[in-house]
DNA sequence: TTTCTAATTTTGGTATACCATATCTCCCAA
DNA sequence: TTGGGAGATATGGTATACCAAAATTAGAAA
């Protein structure tokens, strides 16, 4: 039976406990993402509350509370009655998120160039050079991790926090998708080439050059998700 | 002691009841989120789980719920030791959201200029007649909520869902905040000014026009913001 | 064999109990 | 009077029980 499936597939990761600073069901969110973006509960996948927090060792209510959360990230979804499911958005629905993502990468990398401490984009300069030296070295996990570092620190640079927020938002549900999409090496040296005009606008805190680029940027990621999609 | 305040401050609206189509939960987060709007639950008020769910006749694991989504949205925030108080963002926290929600009404302006039907600019030109007409006849609260309208009536045309929902999260952590400002009647004539100039690049589909008022015109609520501050 | 219906099982929603810890109170010692 | 600490209380986190509704299954009738 399905119960069966998920046991199995989860109880060797061991059992979920609290740690001193997070609480159960914020460490359940955690194990779900993880779950979730590395396809071990796939797409449109079933998950009966019960059985997933018997398969990871807790009750319901912290289980309920994890799966409202990623809810919200667009993780996971509920059907007409309630029942959750992973999510398995459509391509039109992740071309939508990424183009609000687009936006919020450019409002990012304007107040960046305004805000930014000198300290923060010699850091986000270091993170340009890393990818560059280790293109070759690196898994894609890896250089995909580095690629979101790269952004992320970017937002973080604004010192606004509702753009974190909304960003981590945009990144947890759109995680899985840009990982697909930038599994294929060809594109790599594209990535590369915009990341260093990125680089380049931050450093001269060029708000409007930084604007245009970091849009053409994620338009070249909405474009690689079509691609892919041709391919599979 | 602080639960009568409670208890007596809410009771009289009646308990709350799942609705055909939505659970408790969802039913104690809309009530709570009138009962913050209209502060009966004042900013920094302490919420306690027991005392507020007893008050509106339901048990703690709704309550938890709605909170939880309230938090999200930013209407509650949580103390170090998990306690929740209604929200007091600071003027600063407020500029940094709004200086989100104008990157997205201006995004939600130039997308509907490309994909909004006619007969969905029709309705959004009607309602800023609407407003015309009415703004000597409307109260504070029924011109604030046709303002509210049009601006969500350009972001539903544009047929986005993420944009559609985060906007409506930012729309709530916001509401108190601009119906504040809103009130000033000073304001208003710049308001239809504003709404005119929007209303007709979206008629005339002139999606770089859109952009630029939709950001003045959020950028003037930004600037309301601070003077309202001043004034109190 | 197929289809419709009734019984059964599954599932999510809600209430409640219990626990650990945070918070508060109050009293004693300095 | 004040500071600190022990005891009492309040509060959030988690587990569990129960219920209504949804989903599934089984069986009977055609």
């Amino acid at each position: 039976m399905a119960k069966q499936n998920i046991l199995s597939a989860l109880m060797n990761d061991g059992p979920i406990i609290a740690n001193e600073h997070r609480s159960l069901s914020a460490e359940t969110a955690e194990k779900l993402r993880e779950l979730i973006l590395l396809e071990k509960l796939p797409p449109g996948m079933h998950i009966p509350e019960r059985d997933l927090a018997e398969a990871l060792g807790i009750s319901r209510t912290p289980m309920r509370e994890a799966l409202r959360t990623l809810a919200i990230e667009g993780l996971v979804e509920f059907t007409a009655t309630r029942r959750s499911r992973v999510a398995n958005p459509s391509i039109d629905e992740l071309r939508e998120s990424m183009t609000v993502l687009a936006t919020l990468e450019a409002l990012g990398g304007e107040l960046a160039c305004a805000i930014a401490t000198d300290r923060e984009i010699t850091a986000i300069a270091d993170l340009n050079q890393k990818m560059i030296e280790c293109t070759d070295k690196f898994s894609a996990i890896n250089f995909f991790n580095t690629d979101m570092a790269f952004h992320s620190s970017i937002i973080t640079s604004t010192h606004n926090q509702a753009l974190i927020d909304t960003h981590r938002q945009y990144n947890a549900k759109l995680w899985r998708a840009r990982f697909m999409s930038s599994k294929r090496k060809q594109g790599r040296a594209k990535t590369l080439q915009q990341h260093q005009d990125i680089t380049n606008a931050l450093v001269s805190r060029n708000a409007s050059k930084m604007a245009q680029v970091m849009r053409s940027h994620i338009e070249t990621a909405i474009d690689n998700l079509s691609i892919q999609q041709n391919e599979t």
